[in-house]
RNA sequence: CGGGGAUUGGCGCAGUUGGCUAGCGCGCCGCGUUUGGGACGCGGAGGUCGGAGGUUCGAGUCCUCUAUCCCCGACCA
């Protein structure tokens, strides 16, 4: 990506209409554009980062032997009466419309009714079981109040994930493996050492669900965290007989702010006998199909590590979700340029996401961009760089460079991740 | 949805007790000098003050309504 094309601009004032750090520098670094309270656009650079958080995130659902379907937005009334979900006073998130003919439709802000309502159709033996199914959507909430940037909007990116069991144990045994498949997910993307299993309200159909909250000063919730077994309890749970039952002592917990970053949940056979969807086990009996359901907002988590990984010079990507790996900056214009394009096409024959900056701008606002848009590893080139042979490289976190050859250089930069 | 704050060129802001052609910084365009941490000089373009109504000789400044944005709270499968 050659800078002096590219789509969008840095700024350096804060925007006035935002307070939370994740929005400031995202806008900033012009990663997102606000179009209204709680809705934004990702530019070039943020679709990058989304997309390779959906590949880490399908990667492990991919793992668990899940398949990626896409829903639909649109979604009619009949669906969700079933469960009588449809009602404004049960569900305060809907967005409605009606079509021209006067049908009334809904705008999808879950998708667990829908998906009971189609797989119902394929799924009519025990043969057709387990089965897992996966999607990456829009989903639109008409919250009361928007707030903290990406965070929490009213039209987000969320992976939502639903299993169908033939029995409790199987389901069992699911959720467990995709508890483990999202800690990995938290791993990958940076914020493994702070995100921890949470037990939080289970709803209506059973006594707690699990939540995944990464601690952070920014976060919406209040847990209460045992470090040492790596579990906490959200506050919406929190009481004596809960930590009893959870075998957690008082004094090992520490209240910490942290932010929600997957939930995950067991409907047992609950919303199968609700929506009547049923299947013929081995024992030639008709019994209900087992739910779980498992979400991770993805833009959210976007938010989350932006508000995470920060300096006062703005943002710092870990390597495997950043909008590229290397900022490319050449100092010295013209004469520099075929030594830049060179590096550029050979870092990007290797694999290596680049951002060239190419503008004939000074070498101060490269040297700024860079670390606004928290980009891993800065190369700067320079005359002397045709001289020496030598390439200027440094870490984003990084106080000084370290030279190394072209050789050495793209080895290091096309290295595993 | 309750409470608080805000709205003036693209962005960030100033604008006295109502009073002349509405300013400043950044950004943008042109010319020149610059080139390792967001350079400097000169010259330009760009706003009718969120919207509607009202008071007044006169409204960005006062009043009413309204829209939008931010924050706190409530809410949050």
């Amino acid at each position: 990506m050659r800078l002096s094309q590219s789509f969008s601009k840095t700024t350096k004032t804060i925007p006035a209409d935002e307070q939370a750090t994740n929005a400031k520098l995202l806008i900033r670094a012009g990663f997102i554009n606000k179009e209204m309270a709680g809705v934004y656009a990702y530019l070039p650079l943020g679709l990058r980062v989304i997309e390779n958080i959906k590949t880490i995130v399908r990667e492990e659902m991919n793992g668990l032997g899940a398949s990626e379907l896409l829903m639909s937005s649109l979604q009619p009334k009949e669906t969700w009466e079933i469960t009588g979900r449809w009602d404004d006073a049960v569900v305060d998130v809907w967005f409605k419309s009606k079509l021209k003919n006067g049908t009334d439709v809904g705008f999808g802000w879950s998708h667990e009714e829908a998906l009971m309502v189609m797989i119902s159709k394929f799924v009519k033996s025990y043969r057709d079981l387990p089965l897992s199914v996966y999607q990456f959507q829009t989903k639109l909430r008409n919250e009361l109040r928007a707030k903290s940037g990406i965070m929490r909007g009213r039209e987000f990116l969320m992976k939502d994930m639903y299993a169908f069991s033939r029995n409790q144990a199987e389901l069992d045994e699911f959720y467990e493996r995709s508890q483990q498949a999202y800690l990995r997910v938290y791993d990958r993307v940076g914020l493994g050492q702070d995100t921890f299993v949470t037990f939080a309200s289970g709803g209506a159909f059973t006594q707690f669900s699990h939540e995944f909250q990464t601690v952070t000063a920014s976060g919406e919730d209040k847990i209460y965290l045992d470090r040492a077994k790596r579990l906490a309890v959200n506050e919406e749970v929190y009481n004596d007989d809960v930590l009893k039952q959870l075998g957690l002592n008082k004094s090992d917990l520490e209240e910490v702010k942290s932010a929600e970053v997957g939930n995950i949940f067991n409907f047992g056979s609950a919303k199968g006998e609700q929506m009547d969807v049923y299947f013929t086990d081995e024992d030639g009996e008709r019994k209900p199909v087992f739910l779980s359901s498992y979400g991770i907002g993805i833009s959210r988590l976007m938010g989350v590590i932006a508000e995470h990984f920060n300096d006062e010079r703005g943002l710092i990507w870990p390597e495997a979700i950043a909008p590229a790996k290397v900022y490319l900056i050449g100092i010295g214009g013209d004469k520099v340029a075929a030594l830049g394009d060179e590096l550029y096409n050979l870092l990007t024959g290797n694999g290596v996401a680049v951002i060239y900056d190419d503008r004939d701008v000074r070498p101060g606002e490269k040297f700024a961009d860079a670390d606004l848009m928290g980009i891993p590893w800065r190369i700067v080139i320079n005359e002397e760089t045709n001289t020496t042979g030598n390439y200027e490289v440094k870490g984003r976190t990084e106080k000084s460079p370290t030279f190394l050859n072209k050789q050495a250089l793209i080895e290091k930069m096309s290295g595993a991740k």
